[in-house]
DNA sequence: GGCGATATGAAACGAAAATTCCATCTCGGT
DNA sequence: ACCGAGATGGAATTTTCGTTTCATATCGCC
């Protein structure tokens, strides 16, 4: 008890104290020292009994522990273990307190706070994109006659995009961009064999569903990029995307979903060059 | 306890029931799913009376909510989620190296490059622009009766962007899409006390450069968004921005010009809040 | 509008877990 | 070898938590 100087916040800095106090530990606390380093995971989930079985120790020896680290018990500590899991943001996680500090107001702020809500979607995207998702999705488009887009709104830059980088790869493909009100008669050119990407935010534009349920009615697959599990394109997509957004002041970005748009071109690319069975020539207006 | 059909193993597939079963679920099992899968740390680690309290439901919904997915109470439940963080992707470091041993050409390869490159142009961005840039910039566009936006083929998506968000700003603007190919003619609605912003990339496109020669010669000012500091567009302009684009397979992103675009807009939304000396209505299609 | 079924919320229950207490053991110093 | 301080393990204790039960509310149906 004699010892409160350390309270220990972060998982990293009781890493650092548990190797640097391990000589002068007792012998149990230092099995559980060695147990703690070298199966972080468990310490953060099992109870205090599953623990001790597996660290070959008694139950009242973790508590021992904790409170030699300055911990009100071993639950406190175990706080510490289950962060790591939590806030396992690699490579940035430090970098957003500096400009923390930054006065607020200026366009700079504006500026760090998209670059910093951009790198947190980006990363999002790669830690939760499934690789075989991506895949499918490539298939699909591998297989298509026509590759039709379809966005409104705020996700329309993203379809914009799609149309451009397929027109680069020679894959014919068909911008429904609701010109002139005639999203309905350019969701007729829609024919079995085709492939449809529909991508859509919150609050989701009903043209932009009306589209996918006509090509989820026609048969043709659908490629949905969405914001949200729950989202309305969900249960017709047959690879649906969920690309997590983070906003600063009620403006959403679009990077993420960007980035996830020229990964898949990229990776139709790729994959056509692969199996070049039928290259398309002629790109559509 | 009727439907024992699904006991569930992974979180993705966990993940896909509550999705799909979402909209048959009561009404306090359809928070809780949106919880779920909005929070799923929580979900992972916190007690059922916590996670009832973030979720605004009875801790007796939690484990019917366990139940009705097949479960023996929420802790049974709750296994799947902490399964989640246990073998997680391994993190940002060694991530890094799969890549770059396992580099076949799949689909997941090219969304960790483009990631990777997104965030070098996030970082390149924040680290080269200079704040007084972005505070001219801003000051040119609170002054202009109305903002046009032009941009082609591959930059046509920014200026798609940044019409939609001026837009959310009330602020009237005017996407130059050469719609019809009347580029020109929509260019002539530029009048003085306007302003133009102009999007272009090598090879810069011949048609946004005619755009932007004509507002120069009508003294409107210019606000440059290209990624060279020899672009045609940089003499002709009050501001400009320099973003480097890294590409990956010969694709530019254009995650940095997205985020510059969202800073300008939302720095010329906190600037108009500062000084409201004339918010204008109308927002032009 | 009433009735049955289902959903929901409050409280009680029981189990499990963390922690404390205390007796015993270990070991270093004299 | 003895003594004492600290360490250890077993068991008791107390707290916390998950779950169950039951009364009430809500909703859909006839």
């Amino acid at each position: 008890m004699e010892k409160r100087l350390t309270p220990a916040e972060t998982y990293e800095d009781l890493r650092a104290q548990i190797s640097a106090r391990h000589g002068a530990l007792s012998r149990r606390l230092q099995q559980i020292a060695e147990f703690a380093l070298q199966h972080p995971n468990e310490m953060a989930l099992e109870t205090v009994a599953a623990i001790a079985e597996r660290a070959q120790v008694h139950p009242s020896s973790l508590i021992r522990f904790g409170n030699a680290f300055g911990f009100d018990g071993f639950s406190d500590m175990q706080r510490v273990f289950r962060s790591r899991l939590v806030d396992r943001v690699p490579s940035y996680g430090e970098r957003i307190k500096s400009l923390r500090t930054a006065k607020v107001g200026g366009a700079a702020e504006a500026l760090d706070s998209f670059v910093e809500a951009g790198i947190r979607a980006l990363e999002h995207l790669r830690d939760e994109t499934r690789p075989d998702s991506l895949e499918r999705a490539i298939d699909v488009l591998a297989r298509a006659q026509i590759i039709h887009v379809v966005a409104q709104r705020r996700a329309f830059p993203v379809a914009a995009y799609l149309a451009y980088a397929l027109g680069q790869l020679d894959r014919r493909n068909h911008l429904l961009d609701n010109l002139g009100g005639m999203l309905a008669e350019q969701a007729r050119a829609m024919a079995p064999g085709d492939a449809l990407i529909a991508v859509s935010y919150k609050p989701y534009a009903p043209e932009t569903l009306e589209v996918v349920k006509r090509a989820h009615g026609a048969g043709i697959p659908i490629i949905a990029i969405t914001d949200n599990p729950l989202s309305p394109l969900m249960p017709l997509a047959s690879v649906a995307f969920e690309v997590e957004e983070s906003k600063v002041e009620a403006f959403r970005s679009l990077t993420a979903s960007l980035c996830l748009a020229m990964s898949l071109v990229v990776g139709l690319g790729q994959a056509l060059e692969r199996r070049p069975k039928r290259r398309l020539r002629k790109g559509a207006a």
